[in-house]
DNA sequence: TTTGATGCAAATGGTTTGCATCGGG
DNA sequence: CCCGATGCAAACCATTTGCATCAAA
C-alpha cells in the first residue's frame, strides 16, 4: 500500500537499467495479459539469459515501488505482478475473475464499484486508499463443471 | 472455495470433540469480533491449556470444511479465520476495511455489493460462488495520519 | 574507487507432513 | 483392538537477507 516516499525517492534518483533488470522489463511487456509470480517471471527470463532468483525478487520489489508494476494478490500463497496501468493516480483500479475450476484470470472493470467505495467512505468514515477484490467462481468454459458441486 | 464433498463427508462421519477442538472453539468463542491467525489462536488457547501448533492448523482447516470458520486471506502472508455467519447458504457476506496505520481491521456489509456481483456475472458469463473484498485505507481514529503521505 | 547490483546459499516465517504415540469407542 | 487425533520435529515453499563479488559512473 503505502511506501516510504524517501525510501522510493532514493531508488528513483539511483536507479540503473542493468540487463538483468531489463530482461524482466521485456518479460513483462511480452505478457501484458498474465499475472505473473515471482516464479513465472524468474522461468520466463531463464529462457533468454541466466538471472537469480533473488535478483527477480529485488526487481520485481523495485519496479512496484516506481510504479511500473502492481503486486496482487489471489490469496494462493503467491504474489503476483502485472504491468502497472497508464492512470498512476488511481490505484490497479480492475478487479480479477479467478475461475476456481481451470485457474483462468479475467479482469473486470466495473464503474458501480467506484460507487460503491464512496458509499463505504462516507457511512463508515474511512478514507479507502486502495482496494482488493476478487470474485471466485466458474468461467463460461468451465460452467458446466459447476454441476458437481 | 469449492471442497471434494466426499472428503467433507467423511469428516462429519468421524468428526470427534477432542479436548483440543473444544479449546479452539472456546477461544473463537471468546472473540468473536477478532480475526485470528493460527498463531493468535495457538497464543490465546495455550493461556488455557497445552496444545501442539499443528494441532491448531489441523483443527482450523477441520473447522472451516465444517463450516464452523470462515478462512479469510488479508494478504499479509497470513490466513486468519472467524466465526462462520449462521446464513450458511450464503458465503461470508462481509467485507473487510484494513487501517494501514493502525491496523485495525472494521466489517462492512452492503447490499450495493450484490448489484455488483450479479451485474459482474451477467456480464462475464461468470458464475460467482465466493469473493474476496478488502479496503485500505485510514480508519476515522487515523484519519489525520494521512497527511503526511 | 565507491556504491549499487548480482548471485548464491543460508535464513526466515507460515504452514504441512511423517511418524510414533495416545485414547475413545 | 482399531482408527482417528495429537505432538513433535522435520519438511516445504515463497520470500528475504548476508555476504562476497562484479561493474558502471
Amino acid at each position: 500500500m503505502k511506501k516510504n516516499i524517501s525510501k522510493l525517492e532514493s531508488h528513483f534518483k539511483h536507479y540503473r537499467l542493468t540487463p538483468q533488470r531489463r530482461l524482466v522489463l521485456e518479460v513483462f511487456l511480452e505478457n501484458k495479459e498474465k499475472h505473473l509470480s515471482a516464479e513465472d517471471v524468474y522461468q520466463l527470463s531463464r529462457q533468454k539469459e541466466e538471472i537469480g532468483l533473488a535478483t527477480i525478487y529485488r526487481t520485481l520489489d523495485l519496479f512496484e515501488e516506481l510504479g511500473l508494476l502492481t503486486k496482487i494478490n489471489f490469496g494462493d500463497g503467491r504474489s503476483r505482478y502485472e504491468l502497472a496501468q497508464d492512470n498512476l493516480n488511481e490505484p490497479h483500479n480492475h478487479h480479477h475473475l479467478i475461475c476456481i475450476n481451470c485457474g483462468r484470470i479475467l479482469e473486470v472493470e466495473e464503474e458501480l464499484f467506484h460507487k460503491l467505495e464512496e458509499i463505504v467512505e462516507r457511512k463508515h468514515e474511512f478514507s479507502i486508499v486502495d482496494h482488493n477484490l476478487q470474485f471466485f467462481g466458474y468461467c463460461n468454459r468451465c460452467h458446466y463443471a459447476s454441476k458437481d458441486l
